[in-house]
Order: C-alpha cells, then structure tokens, then sequence
DNA sequence: CTAAATTACGAACGGTCGTTCGGAAAGTCA
DNA sequence: TGACTTTCCGAACGACCGTTCGTAATTTAG
C-alpha cells in the first residue's frame, strides 16, 4: 500500500470515528487535521473536496459492515440460522464497535440527511435500500426453507427488523436506557416467532 | 400579545421548520434572520444565543405534540380507545405537518444529539423520557381495563410503539417508500393483536 | 544514486459563524 | 401628546469554514 493509500485510510478511520459522533455537518477539515496532526491542506487534498469525503466515508462504512456482518452471516445455515446470525453480527456491530464511539454511522446519516437533497443523501439511501434488499431476500429464502410462514410479508419482515435496531438505537444512546439490548433482543425473538411457519 | 413575544413567535415557527429539515446544526442565526428579513442582531437579541433559541424550539415543538397529539388522545375512552388515538394522532403529526417539512423534530434531534452531551441533549432526553412514560401509563391503563393482556410488559409495548415511528420516518424519508405509511399501520395493529386480551 | 512522481505544507482567499455594542426606531402607557 | 421602555438595526469582532496555490519534503522507480 503506498503512502499515500496508507494515510487516506488512517483519515478515513479518523473521520468515522468523528462522524458517527457528529454527523457529517459537525465534521470539519481541519478539526481532522488538528486530531491527525497534519495540515489542512494535506488532509483535503486526499479528496478535493468535502463531499467527496462524505461518500468515501459511506462507502468506507458499508464495506466494514459487510465485512462483519453480512459476510459472516452468509456462512450460516440458510433460512433462520442465517438470520439469526445476521441479527447477532448487526448487535454485536451496533455495540461493540470501537470504531464508530457514536454508534452505527448509517442511523445518524439517515435523520441527518433524509430531507437534504444531493449525492450524499443519494448514496447513504442507495446503500441503505441495498440492505433492504439483503434482508428482503434473507426472509425469502427463510420461507423457501420452510422456516417462515409462506404467507409472511418479507418486506415487512425487513421492515420490523429495521425498526429494531433504529430503536435500539434511540434507547440506549439518547434515553441511555439500560434495558435497551434486552428490549431488542426480545422484540427480536417475538418477530422470528411470529414469522415462524407453524408445522 | 406583545410586539416582542410576537416576533418570537414568528421566529420559533421559520426555525422549527428549518431545523426539521437541517437539525440544529444546520440552522444559523443568518440563515433565520435572511427568512424572515430582519436583522441577524435583533433575532439574536430575542434568545441571548443560539442554545437558547434551540431550548426554546424544544419547547414549542414539545408544546405542539402535546396539543395535536397528547391532548386529542387523552379525550378519548381510557384503554385501547385512547391507544388508537394516540397512534392516529401520531401518525397525523407525522405525516401531515405543514409546520415541520423535515418531519418530527425530535426524530432529526434524536440521532443527532445522542451523543453530544450538554444543555441540548439532556432537554431533549427528558421531554423524550417523559413521552415514553405517557405510552407506558397508557399501557397499563390497557390492561387495567382488560383490553390488553395482564402479562404484557407496557414498557416493551411503548418500545416498539416507538419503533414503529421511527422507522416509518426512516422508509418514508431516507428510503422514499411508498409503502411506508401502511407498514407502520401493519407493525400497528399487529403489535395491538398481540397486545390483547384473550378472553 | 538519481530523477521523476507523489505527498504534505503554509499562507492566504472570500464567506459565514455566534456574539457584542451603541444608537435609531417603534411600541406602550400616562 | 409626551416620556419611557421595548424592540430592532448596522457595524464590527475573532474564529472557523472549504478551497486554492506555489513550493518543499518525501516516496517511488529506474
């Protein structure tokens, strides 16, 4: 890795951390540089300009996320076990994660930018869709399997997942609410029961 | 009503808009007073800073909730009844509030004051807290009155009643899904299906 | 080792930020 | 109407923003 490869990634590192903390408006080029000790001017011209990178963030972000969740969950038994597993790396991702002190980058973009038009918002949604589609597809194949019910909504099913870990979020970071893994984890459980085929 | 308090007035209104939109990071005292073709100095004078006029937003979004949605509901029959109205209400604030174009305040604020500590946060964190005890109480209502199940957990119900607002606000706004508005419908009654007496 | 290419820096740009202050304008009340 | 208070404005402050540019330092390749 050359150089300049290697300090773009430590930038990057850097910026995830802040951003998950602050967004992406309370980001700054030289609050950056100032925590990475370098210069301004050093810093930016890895990128040319801000928005660009605001998108090697995203992008940054969905390849970790891949990388520990859905990688490892797609090594799991089709059907229920690799949802399950999916669930537990997604948990383990929103609460063990020293790279994002913040918590989960793509759940502070996605109130940050839903109504502020432009490429960034384009990208995040994009992302953020693309995973709605991994889950849709993980409900079918949990049917397929004869897991779930064959009348079960998979996009509902994606849906309510969604809805657990944005409100796991919300519990624990903003209400700092002790009961909040455990509120997850037993929605969680009543979602898979009620997705469950009855045989 | 004062020449002063009406201003105010004016103000709290264009900036609770704006930060629906922006959150508090992205509204400027400059941006405001360009709105609404005043002074940066005189805006300013009206809050002493610029926490303070976000306090003051809290505030006056937190009083509008309470009116459009609490109060509504709190006239309804004690129970499920009133349940229904709160999500109804609910529901209509989110999706039909001309005064916020960027959908619930504390939705935007949530995700972006998680994790920043100060005045703002705590504010935030307690109308929030107070809120979750409203649909806490009103579950146990629901069960007093033998509408909801006697072993239900009307913290978990308040959990993923507020899940189902927060993620509609995610498919609706970041995803732009169609179907959004009857997937919570969906989370909804189900949720009250499971919620109820067996009798 | 040398020469070319990459990477990093410092200084400066026009703008905008929140905030301060003194005085002009407008509202309030006898 | 007159006196007094409240409201508002314009100018300015230092700080920081994203960005540009010429140049120095370092890395890379022959």
């Amino acid at each position: 890795m050359s150089k300049g490869q290697q300090t773009r990634a430590v930038i990057l590192s850097e910026a995830l951390r802040a951003a998950s903390v602050e967004g992406f408006q309370g980001i700054s080029i030289g609050m950056l540089a100032d925590r990475l000790k370098m210069s301004k001017s050093g810093l930016f011209a890895h990128f040319g300009s801000k928005e660009e990178l605001e998108k090697a963030l995203l992008d940054e972000s969905a390849k970790r996320f891949m990388a520990r969740v859905w990688e490892p969950a797609r090594q799991a038994p089709r059907g229920r076990p690799r949802i399950e597993a999916m669930f537990h790396g997604w948990l383990d991702w929103s609460l063990h994660n020293d790279d994002l002190p913040g918590g989960c980058l793509f759940v502070t973009l996605a109130a940050e930018y839903d109504d502020r038009p432009g490429p960034v918002r384009d990208h995040l949604a994009e992302l953020q869709t693309r995973w709605q589609g991994m889950m849709i597809r993980s409900a079918q194949i949990a049917i397929q399997e004869g897991h779930f019910r064959a009348d079960l909504d998979p996009k509902q099913f994606a849906y309510e997942l969604q809805g657990i870990f944005l409100t796991l979020n919300y519990y624990r970071r903003l209400l700092r609410d002790g009961s909040a893994v455990r509120r997850a984890e037993l929605a969680f459980t009543g979602l898979l029961t009620r997705s469950a085929a009855t045989h």
